[in-house]
RNA sequence: GCCUCUGUAGCUCAGUGGAUAGAGCGUCUGCCUCCGGAGCAGAAGGCCGAAGGUUCGAUUCCUUUCAGGGGCACCA
């Protein structure tokens, strides 16, 4: 029986009490089951009595004790208690617990996956780096956070689009295409110019691609140089992402916006939807309507577009792809643009608290962290791959929500032991895989299953933990907190790990007596591999059969 | 000044209004002739920054306050 049948037989018995007129209450669409903290508090447990009880006009405990008659009935659960002020505690019989094993088994890669946002269409947009330079260290934790956000937003049932926006337009793209001119010709960094190495790395490229570029004067050789730079800088980006194992759907241009005038467009629709005014020859979004605490420019004085426009022109454009969630995940540096954001989708008539999400995260930092000289005192993503490994970085910057903010000890990050978590759980799942491997070996098989044999108290443990996985997934969608995932496992990690030293799925030594017990555990063994295997690929994390 | 995030064990941090507030590390004590000891079992360690409020019940929600981080462009 899994945690979601448990609940449903709940919610039936309240059905039928209320059908049979012994109570009078609205029923909530899902009762909540949690593992009580205490063992000794049964398998599982419930408050419905007390959420309930008052509304229905009764004393919670005897509204627990309706409930608890008829679910006593349900097969498969084998007693119902009522505690405290009217808590019921509930135990499985071991059959029934026991089933979970080849539910999870059976169900394979789709363990986990559930449908709490069936029908959401949703745009999520991460990371956004300008094309003028290397991903760095502020680009990590949102290319870790982003993309497992998206990845569990999927789990979930939602049609997710993940997106990633160039920032290709503005006058950095030229002082970009001056810097790697500058060092095509052995002339000083421009002035407010890109400093880095890599700048020469992208004057190499730009000379070998167009060498009849080198000489000509920077106003002839400007323009192919930003696209010819711009696009090895992208390529760049792109390559380091794929190495993070972070993908985007779609990579947007803000230039196609101005090019294809959906930036003067936007600015039209906001003008009809009445939102703008004129003020000393420039052009005004009034945000402060929607809780901004000023307005903003859209076009400036001289004509020129603001970055602002170019954003809510983006916006229609999510809007007009027909995404009805539009995500953003930015850094807290970005955290006061939340209200023009949310501005701008309340100007053009959406609701700013359901189309529209802000993700701010907190800053990390990573202590000892080399500065990279290449690109320009920063420190580079790149680097942090190939020093801690892409596994123990996305793991450990996915096991904190995002307005946590992070040191990383990366001393701890290279460790082999439980000081670093990635490991514990890749450890497990490799152990797991082991012990299959063996059982293979021992002849011990999958071929019949019988739940009941699961009696060890670190068994009933791990059967309950892994059945909370497809819950802890809908709440890691529902709330924008993969890093849930990271602690569930770590949770099942352990109590696996101590399922394995109590019990043991081969027959000892020279005995080659295989029971029905060593069986099931296989079965319990393997859907303990599922879950951590299903857990870490939501994290974009691996999880090796050996290590 | 305004906005925002954080404050929980010695350290790094979890904790969706519920029962005795948790994990890892560090400290201490045990556990492999047998499936991976990168592991397990146990001990010690807490005024959940402070003060009010909401209610059957608050680490959780609200107000105030103290301390620390970040942000407040006709830049991009």
């Amino acid at each position: 029986m899994t945690l979601e049948e448990l609940s449903a037989a709940i919610s039936a018995c309240l059905t039928q009490a209320v059908a049979a007129g012994e109570i009078s209450v609205d029923i909530p669409d899902v009762v909540r089951v949690e593992r009580p903290k205490s063992r000794e508090h049964g398998d599982w447990a419930t408050n419905i009595a007390l959420q309930l009880g008052k509304k229905a006009g009764m004393a919670p405990r005897d509204f627990a004790q309706l409930l608890a008659n008829r679910l006593a009935e349900v097969p498969g659960v084998g007693a119902v208690d009522i505690a405290g002020p009217g808590f019921l505690n509930i135990t499985l019989d071991a059959a029934a617990a026991g089933e979970l094993a080849r539910t999870i088994v059976e169900a394979g890669k789709a363990y986990g996956t559930n449908d709490s946002l069936a029908g959401h269409v949703v745009n999520m947009e991460f990371v956004s780096a300008n094309p003028t330079g290397p991903l760095h260290i502020g680009h990590t934790r949102w290319a870790a956070l982003g993309d497992a956000i998206a990845r569990v937003l999927r789990a979930s049932g939602a049609d997710v689009t993940s997106e990633y926006y160039i920032n290709d337009a503005g006058n950095q793209m030229n002082v970009f295409a001056r810097s790697v001119y500058n060092r095509m010709h052995g002339l000083p960094v421009p002035e407010g110019g890109y400093p880095g190495e890599y700048i020469k790395e992208l004057a190499d490229i730009v000379e070998a691609e167009a060498p009849e570029l080198k000489g000509l004067d920077e106003e002839t050789a400007l323009p192919q140089i930003r696209e010819l730079a711009y696009k090895a800088q992208m390529a760049d980006i792109k390559k380091t992402l794929a190495d993070f194992g972070v993908s985007f759907d779609v990579f947007f241009s803000e230039t196609s916006l101005h090019e294809g005038g959906a930036v003067a467009d936007a600015v039209a629709r906001l003008r009809e939807q009445g939102h703008i005014f004129d003020q000393e020859g420039a052009v005004w979004l009034r945000t402060t309507d929607f809780g901004d605490d000023k307005n903003r420019v859209l076009i400036r004085a001289n004509g020129e577009p603001t970055y602002f426009a170019a954003d809510a022109a983006y916006y229609l454009s999510k809007k007009d792809r027909g995404f009805t969630e539009k995500i953003y995940l930015l850094g807290a540096d970005h955290h006061g643009y939340v209200n023009r954001l949310k501005a701008i989708a309340a100007c053009a008539g959406d609701d700013k608290e359901k189309n529209i999400e802000v993700l701010i995260g907190q800053l990390i930092s990573v202590n000892g962290a080399k500065l990279s000289k290449r690109a320009g005192n920063i420190i580079e993503l790149r680097d942090l791959i190939d020093w801690l490994g892409a596994d123990a970085l996305r793991y450990s910057l996915g096991r904190f929500p995002a307005d946590s903010p992070i040191a990383l000890d990366p001393e701890q990050l290279k460790k082999n032991t439980n000081d670093n978590p990635v490991f514990y759980v890749q450890y497990a799942h490799a152990r797991s895989a082991a012990a299959a491997r063996n059982a293979a070996e021992k002849n011990v098989t999958r071929e019949s299953f019988d739940a009941s044999e699961l009696t060890d108290p670190t068994e009933n443990e791990l059967l309950a933990v892994l059945g909370q996985f497809p819950s802890v997934v809908a709440g890691a969608a529902e709330f924008r907190e993969p890093h849930r995932i990271a602690r569930y496992l770590e949770q099942v990690a352990g109590a696996y790990h101590s399922w394995y030293a109590a019990t043991r799925i081969t027959p000892i030594g020279e005995d080659t007596n295989v029971l029905p017990v060593h069986s099931a555990r296989l079965w319990l063994n393997d859907a303990t591999t599922t879950v951590l295997a299903n857990g870490l690929e939501l994290l974009g994390v691996s999880a090796p059969e050996r290590m």
